[in-house]
DNA sequence: CGTTAACCGAGACGGTACGTCACGTCTTAAA
DNA sequence: TTTAAGACGTGACGTACCGTCTCGGTTAACG
């Protein structure tokens, strides 16, 4: 995306004012008139903007929605740092669920992370950037969480990091992008639990 | 959907032949030419027929979509019978899932299937309709073998059958949609056990 | 032009109102903003119509321009009758090329005569339309009343007519296009008198 | 054209291989391409030139144009020689006229000619440099050759050589640009014919 | 058992957006 | 300071579909 072109030498020449607009127009737009309308002209008129700048720099409207996530994760205090870690590894998971829930719930949020999943489903290109970009880094962070716990004994030893990532982050955006159900507290917390104890009867 | 307008008394005399080769129409192309380039007048040309037919009986690309998978789950044999239950709970459950992998890894449902959620996570009436028509019975039949299981006490007794549901399948149909990796055989297994089990220790 | 695809059986219902809306459109905006600013996106907006109709019906910009003229030369009282014949045919010469060159001083024809003018000298298929349908017609009153004028002895017998016409529009139209020289009455009368002596001393 | 800035004191240190290179480039891509796709950054590309460039010392394309023919015009033998002068007036002008009709039929200079035309038709500044610059001194040469026959007795002594001109070359030209009808010998000697003895029979 | 109203195929229509091309202006780095 | 290079805002290109609207032709229920 961002860097889509590597000239040997003469870096290009690139508008960093209009990459910045166009990035704000695409989620602003996204979350106003919703994906199925979200359009290069629109987001070009609202970025006052050619829509030729934004064919040269972008190959697809998910790329530029894209780069819109990717420049928001990359503003300070959006999350590069840790999960918390107080050591009550149930309580911290039910923290990061209800929170993660609280976004998904956020109009303002809820209609671009929609978009941005559709353009990864039908788009394996975005999706493998979506994978080193945006999800990887998060999933870092929740498997260290994870690793600290099983470090403390909390967690099943043999376990696979990422098989537990997907079972506890899984149902919640399943659900969500599936529209089966509400996302409430009380499921994040459910979530947890089952997760944590297993569907099998504990002794 | 298909009941979008109540006549008075005479049944709308409605082309059943139409119908048919619409969806069938719908189906066949938006695993040719993929969810983004699919269109209704596409549809209607392939079908033989005016756009006005498609207008007629659907309100929107996404319900003629829907109705095309609906005709398919209505078919014989496609999946009304009860889910495997020999008494081994886990190797029921991987059985399945292993079968659900290969569905979604099958070129020939792939793009349906993810143009389906996809319509689905844009527009919640038809998110309703799944959840009524296609999804909900569907769960019903996992649900119902989890309870055969839960009556044999394999798994626990205040165990929260619709979260036990989503903590099987949503990791794998989180996986699928967002791309975040390979749906193997393996990874059916593992989420499985991983489940049954839960992420703490078992003494 | 009008008649670019001609249906076996089924005349093929085309928006009467749309086609005039269009081809007065064309012929004001021509002499509005020019020939080099005229669009096919402004007619249709002024037209109050959809681009895709002007390209369905014509091929390109200069069949719309020339369909314009050829409706303005349809209406009555527009030139269908014979040029004048009062027996004096120098008179009758110099009052018509007077009459052209008030019309190609009009600002009202100017720029629209240019402009079908262009696209006639760099369109063949066009040039052939318009030698059938607008300067034909035209040719062949010009012919008429020289054939009268021969009858009556005032032209040599043996003259080419196709010839002659040319030697007297000829120089007033190159003149015109070619902007060399204003076009005034006294050229009209000058060419006329020098082309029916010739360039040779009488005796 | 060329001399659009007129500098304080140090001449405008202008490239002049640049100047050629569009200059030659202008002309090769118009009889190449045509009129209607002839572009000033298809020009840049060909002369391998900055657009910039070409801005910088031309008004439009259509003055680029008339400098590649003044270029072409100003290389040596190119007709700054006079008309030939046998004495037979009758003769030399249908040469003449033979001469023009066969570079009018020249494919190389047929497309490049009308698109000069086509500029000069719409703007009028370009037409007075035309007409001071290229046609002039053509005309001049023409009537020179015209004044020497009415010298000689072969021309009316009233004749207004302007006149004369236009009735020699105008139909020419006009049916070249109108595509009227082909432009054959036999026509070209016609028309000299017909303009040395007018139209009236001789007694 | 004909009448008639709805449905059907076809596709024209006013629109919106597409992705591309060229415009004329501008900025940059090298000569 | 000019130049080659090319990014930029602008606007038109010609195409694809949108959803609505006729148009004849067919078809099934009613009168």
């Amino acid at each position: 995306m961002t860097t889509q072109r590597k000239p040997p030498s003469p870096a290009p020449r690139r508008n960093e004012a209009s990459r910045r607009a166009i990035l704000t127009a695409a989620f602003a737009l996204v979350q106003e008139v919703g994906y199925a309308k979200l359009s290069i002209e629109g987001i070009a008129a609202r970025a006052g903007v050619g829509k030729q700048t934004i064919y040269r720099w972008w190959p697809s409207k998910g790329a530029v929605l894209f780069d819109a996530f990717l420049m928001l994760s990359e503003q300070p205090g959006s999350g590069d740092s840790a999960l918390p870690d107080t050591g009550d590894l149930e309580a911290d998971l039910k923290a990061v669920l209800r929170a993660t829930i609280e976004e998904l719930n956020d109009p303002r949020y809820d209609e671009p992370m929609r978009a941005l999943n559709t353009e990864i489903t039908h788009d394996p290109a975005l999706a493998a950037l979506y994978a080193e970009r945006l999800d990887g880094p998060m999933r870092e962070l929740k498997k260290g969480r994870l690793r600290s716990a099983q470090r403390a004994g909390q967690l099943a030893g043999d376990l696979d990091l990422d098989v537990a990532v997907d079972l506890i982050w899984g149902p919640l955006l399943n659900r969500w992008l599936q529209r089966t159900g509400a996302l409430t507290p009380g499921y994040a917390d459910s979530v947890v639990e089952t997760a944590l104890n297993g569907l099998r009867p504990r002794p």
